[in-house]
DNA sequence: ATGAAAGCGCTAACAA
DNA sequence: TTGTTAGCGCTTTCAT
């Protein structure tokens, strides 16, 4: 019951618990007949440094604090795939927080992070704004931060990993156009500035295409699967029917289907349907969903990366890491026609 | 850039750091005036309480260790689901370790745990024991420990939340015997003792039914989609044929619809398929699984409120709680015939 | 090459 | 009601 301590093995050894230390930093200084005394006492009794102590001493915790909206979520579940690797082999731990979505939860757990003195965090917010003050304070005592698919927070200076929202709007949009579809409804995501950029692209590429999405073709939505199926219940009624839907994100793009299912039409053949993001999964659907996607790993891989280079060489000025989207046809978005 | 502290608190106030401490503490012994004044400036420095310091001193850190497998498997991310709510309002941090299925990676990720001193971790290993002698060090020096869907380590006396995985395999099996199957093959898991009573609760349901199955129709494989894939094609050439099969989890299952399209065949019709875990979108697959599942948020759920009530008042015996396994009957199963 | 001593920021007896 | 003091287990000057 009783930890084993550096004060132990020294005792053991009639060494100081210096010397334990020191040979345990790798310091050059001690001769190697000690270091290996030490090191064999250390193995004989199973010690583990009380990374606790450590961190007091050294003022840094080796721990990375993560809050993403929503555990359920793949794609949030991805990045921290993306960044779990990095971490662990850099010898960081990783704090994790879900938010719910909620920026009073997100802010408490800002604190409690600030509290435990991680060393940087990891912010895949899905929040619009609201706990910049919170975000400035950690960063000015010295935390890094990261933020994940967020370009809003002009104020807070860190790094940012991003895909290229109007891109992903041209790139579903256009392929819908492609594929033959003339009346392309958008189903927007909730307000923040991805979800404009999203719209924007659409736009863009009707108007690429000369063509003029009267207003009814853009209704609003959000996020959820259920925002899209309330989203796409009102664009059923649109008169002339639209024949595409480029839903802000896959949930939603879901939503969409069912919607469309339970009104008696069918995927892609009466509507065609993609959506953003590449959930998992998502070529396992019923009707496999076509999407524009980027790499979460990658996101959560460049996030690592930046946060640990600022945190044990030079910190760099805050960077912006553009992944980029690309489309993944599958059959929501059916055949030229 | 300095961080703020009780001592700066207490200065600025002319108290003692003690005073500060008990307010913080909420202890009684302090008069409303004082606790007033430091609350006061504990608000106008925006203090946090260096939870790095305070855990040195309790010997508690707050925090729950988590080592799961495979972050990329929605079925464990569901069980932080149910972990994270609970431990979040207790004041509990998530601290988040991904053992990639590998034993070595996994003891690594235990005694980095145990060197961050966390009170308790949830231990939802796929790797057939190993750890024992890390498991029981990390006990022994008054961590508590609870296991989720793992029966063995027998030596090791930790809470343990499981389902009835005999009872998964009768469920699943008796299913398709109802619909009117009669060729019942199993896909097997990997040799842990949960895969183990999946195929005992296969055997018993046909045996139940006087159906006795000839060696070919068991093929052991493994709990990845490829192992399923893998199995399946094998389980395709055995005469006569099989018109179902049971598999050891969903991602095999799966894998066997993707075998036995590219065979040509269709699913339920020639061969029905039968999963377990009921993972994530299941019922948006391209044929709906037939699954038997039980609730991850439960056992997540469970998990720490078992480990938080012994961390925080009584430590309990080990207890094992059993979540009820139960039959999810989608498209893949098919209907009677 | 080794060790004594101070300190990281906090808690908790024990005094006052 | 408040403060003094001694740790918690480790790192790190600075002597020796």
């Amino acid at each position: 019951m009783h930890q084993t301590t550096m004060k132990r093995i020294a005792g053991a050894l009639g060494v100081s618990i210096t010397t334990v230390s020191k040979v345990l930093n790798n310091h050059a200084d001690i001769s190697d007949a000690t270091r290996l005394r030490v090191l064999a006492k250390v193995e004989e009794l199973g010690y583990q440094r009380n990374a606790v102590a450590r961190s007091l001493s050294l003022r840094r915790t080796h721990t990375l604090g993560i809050v993403i909206p929503d555990l359920m979520h793949s794609f949030f579940v991805e990045i921290i795939a993306g960044i779990e690797p990095v971490a662990s082999v850099r010898g960081y731990g990783l704090l994790l927080c879900s938010s719910g979505e909620d920026a009073g939860k997100e802010r408490a757990e800002l604190e409690m992070l600030r509290g435990r003195q991680v060393d940087g965090v990891v912010l895949a917010s899905a929040n619009a704004s609201g706990n910049t003050d919170v975000l400035l304070q950690l960063t000015r005592h010295g935390t890094s931060l990261v933020m994940i698919d967020r370009d809003d927070h002009p104020s807070v200076k860190c790094h940012r990993v991003l895909t290229d929202d109007e891109r992903v709007g041209v790139l579903a949009t256009a392929h819908l156009l492609d594929v033959g579809r003339k009346a392309i409804a958008h189903i927007g995501g909730p307000p923040i500035v991805h979800a404009k950029r999203r719209e924007k692209g659409w736009r863009e590429a009707l108007k690429a295409r000369a063509v003029k999405p009267p207003d009814e073709w853009s209704v609003r939505g959000g996020f959820m699967e259920s925002d899209g199926y309330r989203a796409m219940k009102r664009l059923l009624s649109v008169r002339p029917k639209v024949d595409a839907v480029f839903a802000a994100n896959d949930p939603a793009a879901i939503g969409a289907m069912k919607a469309i299912w339970e009104a008696g039409l069918r995927v892609p053949e009466d509507i065609a349907v993609v959506g953003v993001g590449d959930i998992a999964l998502g070529d396992l659907l019923r009707v496999p969903l076509t999407t524009v996607g980027w790499s979460r790993r990658d996101q959560g891989r460049h996030a690592a990366e930046l946060l640990l280079n600022g945190l044990e060489g030079e910190s760099d000025p805050p960077r912006r890491v553009i992944i980029p989207p690309r489309l993944i046809v599958r059959e929501s978005s059916g055949s030229p026609r």
